[in-house]
DNA sequence: TTAATTTGACCCTT
DNA sequence: AAGGGTCAAATTAA
């Protein structure tokens, strides 16, 4: 067991770096900001897992997983672990004409449960989940609302990482290999979302009461509105995180890191080297 | 037949 | 109590 662990954790650690190196990668073509973010996703992702996997070994007693500290009703747990998912929001802007929600392929699959309409807003917004999410017990979320100002903009929610391993097309290995592919079919700028003329992300810490567990983790606070250098003319990204409980639920999801723990790193910040431009 | 979407009801949060 | 988010049965699509 403790070596499939220390495989498990290898195997993140790799899968972390060669992502880092599909990110360098990256850095050098001008266009795609949003292939930049999964990556970037991705890689937390995959630091995460190695984290929890370390934590888990740090903090576990010699025979089993924590049990859950006391047995919630299934339904708290369940918002409980709602609650401690990353959120952050995208505005996508589709060109005319092409103006379907459909079209936001981000590369994911997601699969519609619901849909509502929301007070003062024109159009209904749409609730997706992750398709894997029975099978791969992903708890990856997003809405889509088009806004009613300019019906162009769709805003696109995301709550909760991708710890599926994506595999839209049966052919697992890298998890982002689709993306590259794409990105290979003419000089279509972003793969993600091709319809794009424009993105624009929204980062918000929404930290509410603030009692961190994981101690000296800094939200990124401190980072500042990147306003700004966006190539074509777009924008400020808000990424909101909320940083509650942390959960140990299932062992394969472990701990949800929320976006906003770039902050580990010091010299890290989302606006410094046009880091999304 | 299976998978995805639709949609009203229900639950949770504010 | 109101509004937002999710569930799940019914319906539609593949």
């Amino acid at each position: 067991m403790e070596e499939w662990e220390q495989k498990c954790l290898i195997n993140e650690l790799l899968q972390g770096r060669e992502l880092a190196m599909q990110l360098q990668a990256h850095l050098n073509l001008p266009s795609c900001n949003e292939t930049r973010e999964l990556l970037l996703q991705q890689i937390q992702a995959s630091y995460d897992k190695a984290l929890s996997l370390l934590h888990y070994k740090a903090t576990g007693t010699s025979d089993t997983i924590d049990p859950p500290p006391q047995s919630l009703p299934v339904r708290d747990a369940a918002t409980v672990q709602r609650k401690s998912l990353p959120r952050w929001t995208h505005q996508v802007r589709v060109g005319p004409g092409t103006a379907m929600e459909g079209n936001l392929d981000d590369g994911f699959s997601w699969r519609k449960y619901g849909q509502k309409d929301i007070l003062g807003a024109k159009y209904p917004r749409g609730y997706y989940r992750c398709t894997h999410r029975n099978v791969q017990g992903c708890l990856a979320t997003k809405q889509v609302q088009r806004s009613d100002g300019d019906p162009t903009i769709f805003d696109v929610s995301y709550r909760g990482r991708h710890t599926c391993s994506n595999n839209n097309q049966e052919q697992g290995t890298s998890t982002i290999e689709p993306y590259q592919q794409q990105q290979h079919i003419g000089n279509q700028t972003c793969p993600l979302f091709p319809n794009y003329l424009s993105l624009n992300i929204k980062v918000e810490n929404d930290v509410g009461d603030g009692n961190y567990e994981t101690g000296n983790l800094s939200p990124t606070s401190t980072c500042p509105n990147p306003t700004g250098v966006m190539n074509n003319g777009s924008t400020s990204v808000a990424i909101e995180s909320e940083f509650t409980e942390i959960i140990q639920a299932a062992p394969t999801v472990g701990l949800e890191f929320p976006f906003g723990n770039a902050g580990l790193d010091p010299n890290f910040t989302f606006d410094d080297n046009g880091f999304f431009s």
